[in-house]
Parts: structure tokens; sequence; C-alpha cells
DNA sequence: TCAACCGTATTATATGAGTAATACAGTCGC
DNA sequence: GCGACTGTATTACTCATATAATACGGTTGA
């Protein structure tokens, strides 16, 4: 069953992408595993305290992608390979990566400086580091 | 003046905070100056083929914060320090920072890795890196 | 002075996100 | 079989974003 006990909602990005994203990373991270069986929509919907349409939303979009499998009246579950994860890592890492350095060079910081905030801020949760 | 001549509008983020975004970033990387001249309302929107209206409420949040000075019939002013430019610095690299290594932690990405990937992208601009 | 700007305000409309309530048919285990 | 679950669908509502069309009064420069 996958695991949505560390899902937390943010403001600031619609809920179903969230679900989305949290489901994508999972899987390129492997703690979710093809055959995973997942939440019904009713369940996960109660456990995070949102609309069954939200989750049922978000759902929809990852199996058109093809990352899970539904079946009217039967449970949902993982459908995953080696080729789905790597284009998937490709992807969503392409994404972040390409999002922070246009935002740091709008910001007028050099690579070194960057190299150096990710180094100081990677083993950090709450700190107060000096930028 | 405020040159906005390198600002696109992107899809997934409000075009009010954009703009914020980009006066914000600019004023911070040193390419917006105190007492620089902003484009009036309708000229800028005419220019980003966007409407007034939200062009005025990016201003409005800016004037709020600060960092513009508007007086009505007048023009509007870029109005920094020290202090602003400091205190914008870190809240916006602060922001940048952690959102990425949180993204990419939840991708199962190590601390090398992400320094790997951030030092190989930061020269591209639209290459086919290896992920 | 006065025309051409400027900032500001108001009202209306369209769209997408998210919530809410409800309904229907398929699957599964007892 | 049958009840409890499942996925799926529909309609309606709220809210934020963005657009659109005006309107008002202040500022500025020829």
């Amino acid at each position: 069953m996958v695991d949505f006990s560390s899902f937390k909602t943010e403001a600031g990005m619609p809920i179903y992408l969230q679900i989305l994203y949290f489901i994508e990373r999972g899987a390129v991270a492997g703690t979710i595993a093809d055959g995973d069986e997942l939440p019904s929509r009713r369940v996960l919907s109660a456990l995070l305290g949102i609309n069954p349409n939200t989750v049922q939303k978000a759902f929809r979009l990852l199996e058109e992608e093809g990352l899970i499998e539904s079946r009217s009246g039967a449970k949902s579950f993982m459908t995953l390979n080696a080729d789905k994860i790597s284009q998937l890592r490709v992807s969503l890492l392409t994404a972040d990566i390409r999002g922070l350095t246009g935002a740091l060079k709008r910001t007028g910081i050099d690579k070194a400086e960057a190299l150096r905030l990710i180094d100081a801020f990677w083993d950090e949760e709450a700190g107060d580091e000096e930028v």
C-alpha cells in the first residue's frame, strides 16, 4: 500500500498536482514500487482532509500518464517499469534544476555561491543560515 | 527606466506575481536601482499584452512592500536601500534553495548528485544533459 | 491654460481550482 | 447472493485569477 503518511498539503500549488508529484517522486525515489496498491479515492481524501474529486483528478492524470491502473469497482495499483521511472526521473530533475538555476541567475547569484548555498542548506530542516 | 524587455509571462504562476518577482529579483541583482522610473500601468500592460489591472495588482503589492512609490497622477519610482535589498535577498534565496532541496530529496537524490547537476546545468540554456 | 498623460477605483464577465453532495455501476469477500 | 466496498460521473457552489470597459481626479509639460 502506497504510504501517504508523509504527505502534507501546502499553499501555492493545486492539491491534485501535489498528489501527482508525490506519487511521481516516490516512484523515482523507489519508495513507491510497481504493483503497490493505492488507497481508494474516498479513503485518501478522508485521510488528507480534502475532497474525493481532488484525489480523483490526480489519479486520473496518473492513469493517463500510465503510472497507475484503475478498474471500475476494483482497487488501483501502480504500474511501473524501468523505462517509465527513468523517463520520469529525467523530466522531474530537469524541471527542478532548470527552475532553480533560472531563479538564482535572475537574482544575480553566480555558480560558486549557488553551490555553496545548496551545500549549506542540504542538511538543514528549519535553520537560519547566513545568506 | 526599469527595463522589462527580458520579461516573459509563463504558465503556472499568476502574472501579477511574476511581475512582482521580476522587480524583486532585479532589485537584488542590481539591474533595478533606487530612483529608477517605472513604466506606467497602461504602457506596461500594453507592452506585456496583459490587462492594466494585473499590472496594478503587482504594483500595489510592491508599494505595500515599500519597494516602489506611487503618487496619483505622477509616475512611479523605485525606493530601495541597502537594508531592503539585503532583506529581500535573504528571503528570495532561502525560498529558492529550500524549495529545490526539498524537491530533490523527495526524488531520492543525494547531495553530491544534486551539486553535480547544478554545476552541469548552470551554463546551459536549452541543452540535453544526461541526468 | 489645457491636453495628455498619470494613478486609482468600480463593476462585470470568464475561467480554472477546489469543495460539496449525490448517484450509478462494477468488484470482491463472506 | 449480497452487502460493503470500489471507480466513475454529474451538478452546483465558492474563490482567485485575469480580462474588459469605464470613470474620476491629480500631475506634468508645452
